[in-house]
DNA sequence: AATGAATGAGCGTTCATTCAT
DNA sequence: CATGAATGAACGCTCATTCAT
């Protein structure tokens, strides 16, 4: 399902070729992340990764194009992480998962938020992150509904704006409470604990 | 007389002057909430206002300007509230913050996102935001306090993030859950109530 | 032969208007002094003036009207200053006209200066100054002839040469030499006194 | 690599680079020299220079960019005359001086215009041209002294009027007296002949 | 595979001028 | 006679994208 957006230039890369590629999209990723994806210029990336436009445009069409690729390698390790979550044989513990949720955010944050900006006009570039994210919720429900717990719709939801906005909120400012530990005790505490509330 | 140009803000305007520059505002919030602040075109603004570009620049010296008067709007509307929330005379039902919060959210969303976003160069601009949601918290951490509800950092960070997530989807997808009396059911029991979550 | 340029607005004009119009001319000069014709705005001549924008287009069709009525009055001053010049029944010393020159160039040197970098489209405008300066190196040409000097075209261009540029020059820098009284001297020593240079 | 945008000045330009660079350049200085710097169009230099505005701003980051480029060129040009008048071992006859102060106003003259309009922000560029006057002012001087001929600062001031503004006639009108062989005869005549006049 | 150069549509902004009161 | 408000053409500049080498 998640190849449902297609990206550039398939033709086959050789080593060099597929450096110079990665060099850029972290380069994008790093700048999205500076300035956000709207305000990235396509100068500030190259530059970054010491390529010139010209060779931009080899590997991607277009600046749209790059942040589908990246919204790909974001949406793939969410659906992992959703599987992880869900997996009744080797269940994770809570907490593993939530700091795992951080990890993916710390990397690809910026990606999320331009999702979230609906920055994108590609609307198949905006369903990558929304069906990852409802991956993740529904794995969590799961999982309440494996320990028991009684939940609804509001209640995983309100879990997952905590996860989201924590996340996004420790990579802005990593001095202040919000960090996946203490947020993954929250979640243990307020969701799947005995005191945990109950709709 | 005469004050024509430049100053926008501080020149003291007529009725008429004062209804267009509302229209241009609302107009304003109104582009910034399809498009996103950096998305948004003052063309898009003075043609929902049906202005013309040059009454634009009469009353904001540019589009940050805009912004910066809705950001003074949503983060005076953000005090009051905290202040309600704080005030120990009529204390308010937590039920009516909540909704209160989501309020004022549908109608400065766009600007909250905006802040977010880090869009506007103007620092003093972000802090108020800024300052406004830690008077928001720190109002709620004081009725946690007045409640008897254990609580720490965290817990009051979990809580915004709840709020602010909440309402951002609310006003995303009015067809799901999150709406704003869900929310204030969660957030009484899971925060406020008997068996609430403790840290 | 000045009256060749029209200025605008005809209609006869009670006491105040006359004042209202002519501190709206002060306020003109002052700013093309201070900015140059071209980048002079209409906002700063009113604000200046203490009068609004409507009330700037009551009194002169367009900026380069406003300059087309400054030019005739400079036009007219220096017409005078060439009658005197020339006037062989009360022939004033040397001096006094050149410091005359001055005393029109320190008023009206932004207006002399938009001739010269031809910043006015209108012709006419322009003609007037050309004609004017011409009157005076004519009747420099005539003085110089009636006190026996040998000269040439080459030598009453660079009379004037030499008394627009100290002119200008005074304007820009009081505080160097330049000033009137001083190139009064090299003028009467230079050209007209016995040890004059000859063509 | 890569250093594309922004910078203009500071990049290594390659031969096909130099040469839009020169023709943007000179096209500049042709459109000056129509319309006078503050009413040129960037538009008008591009057309000229059969290139497109993107590539403008390529090489000069705006319009005044591109005067304080002609500045210092210009600056040099006047530098290395006062340098010529000025060195005692080949001491240049001053009609040669004088016809060389014309060629380069002929090529330059819009440039120093500006520079009179006061048209450039940047207070070090206009120093470049006060400067370099000064030096050319400094170097006639010296040449006045070696002469033995008797001068003050006034005489050198009318000295450089003369010169300037029967360049800048000369530009402006080809037909009338004023070019640079007549010129040069009234300052050898009139400066350091015998009959010279003398403070 | 890579690059520097070039493009031009599109945006934000200015300001002379007109309008309604 | 005077004003504040409104207009919109025109300009400077940016930047994603394409081209030629």
């Amino acid at each position: 399902m998640v190849e449902a957006y297609k990206p550039a230039q398939q033709r086959a890369l050789r080593a060099q070729g597929r450096r110079t590629r990665a060099r850029l999209a972290n380069a994008g990723l790093a700048v999205f992340a500076d300035r956000g994806y709207h305000a990235a210029r396509v100068d500030d990336i190259v530059r970054r990764a010491r390529a010139s436009h010209g060779t931009f445009y080899l590997y991607f069409t277009n600046k749209e194009d790059l942040l589908g690729a990246l919204a790909i390698e974001c949406a793939q390790a969410y659906e992992a992480l959703a599987a992880t979550i869900a997996d009744a044989e080797s269940v994770a513990p809570i907490d593993e998962c939530v700091e795992q949720f951080f990890a993916i955010y710390a990397r690809y944050g910026p990606v999320i938020r331009a999702w979230m900006e609906n920055a994108v006009a590609d609307r198949e570039i905006n369903r990558l992150g929304v069906v990852a994210f409802r991956h993740i919720a529904a794995a969590f429900a799961g999982r309440l509904r494996a320990e028991g717990r009684p939940h609804d719709a509001a209640t995983v939801g309100s879990l997952m704006a905590l996860l989201e906005r924590s996340a996004y909120y420790a990579g802005r400012d990593p001095t202040r409470p919000g960090d996946a530990r203490t947020v993954a005790r929250i979640v243990q505490n307020g969701y799947f604990g005995a005191g945990a509330f109950t709709p």
